[in-house]
DNA sequence: AGCGAGTCGTTCGGCCTCAAACGATCTGCG
DNA sequence: CGCAGATCGTTTGAGGCCGAACGACTCGCT
């Protein structure tokens, strides 16, 4: 598929995306037409709305410059990935650390599976537990792909001031834990 | 403690996740088992990750505590909040705004239209176009909900320092930028 | 007038996504 | 023992999500 042509060129409808999502920040005309009387926190706005803009860019530009080639959405790399860092986990564990439901986690690893890139198996002493592992292509792919993943988040994020980018991460960090604080009580505790 | 039943709570696998997530950063990991030779960016690494799962987090908040209730998803309550602040929309502009494809917000406008939340019109100086819109109950619908919304999301971001929410805001503003910058020539000069 | 190219929104096929329901397995307690 | 309850992973059903293909429509040429 021809990546050129000016003309007649369907695919990308996302690309359009960011382009006219950045051109006008919703905030703003929110402030012009909205919020007479309706006092609303436009600082929170902002940045959490940044905060998802952020996200979806990131994972659009991955998914279209080096996910799209090798064939992988962006919850397959994902789930690569970890079993890359950890070795081999258990299909629960790999849920929570790819950030799924474990449900979703059984479809994509049919996927993967289907192309030979991990593997599953009983845990003999509990035979409820299935493991997960790469196999050697899998660990392939995953080892060839992360480098182009962090070279590209160090081309995008590498141009902030260090200082910058530390208060950013910890203010996403502090968000993070304030909302496990929040959601968290629901939870059993272990 | 026993916040609610310890037994048989099948639901929210997906509330386990924040907090297996967070307990042990990913990055140590790696930097543990993996990049012994490999010289990879742990900061750029650190910030991208962290994006991620805010977003992941925030997102998951905001449908468990809000959505579910109205019964809405993510996409749905972003759609009508983008019609809510600009009256009406071209089907094109809204997917852009909303950041979906827009054969994705096909399908959530078909689902709103069956709720009478939303509804389409045909453009009759420009038949091509299809014209969106709240309907009354749409309307009272995301009036109810944003507040509700932006409370949350203050209460969420709220306790940070006023300068590091900005300085926050701002690192993801250049970094939507330069994803923009990187991505965007790729797509026609309007 | 007519026709080819461009641009709408929709449809289609394939996968992701979730919660809920399910079968299999393990455990504790009588 | 035996079986009720908890905990695995998988299946199911409804809908989100994408790119590609499509029909309807508009515009520019000739």
């Amino acid at each position: 598929m021809p990546k050129n042509a000016r003309n007649a060129s369907p695919a990308a409808d996302k690309a359009a995306v960011a382009k006219l999502h950045s051109r006008k920040p919703l905030a703003e005309v929110l402030g012009e037409r909205k919020v007479a009387g309706l006092h609303v926190n436009l600082d929170s706005m902002a940045l959490v709305s940044n905060i998802h803009r952020a996200s979806a860019a990131l994972r659009d530009h991955f998914e279209r410059f080096v996910l799209t080639e090798a064939g992988l959405h962006w919850s397959a790399f994902v789930t690569l990935w970890c079993l890359w860092i950890y070795g081999e986990l258990e299909t629960r564990k790999l849920a929570a650390e790819a950030g799924v439901a474990k449900s979703t986690l059984s479809g994509i690893l049919n996927t993967l599976e289907g192309r030979r890139l991990v593997r599953r198996r009983t845990n003999e002493a509990e035979r409820r537990l299935v493991i997960v592992n790469l196999t050697a292509s899998g660990n392939a792919l995953i080892t060839s792909l992360f480098p182009r993943f962090n070279g590209e988040e160090t081309r995008i994020v590498g141009g902030l001031p260090t200082k910058q980018r530390q208060t950013a991460t910890d203010a996403l960090r502090a968000i993070i834990a304030t909302i496990d604080e929040i959601d968290g009580p629901l939870r059993d505790e272990d």
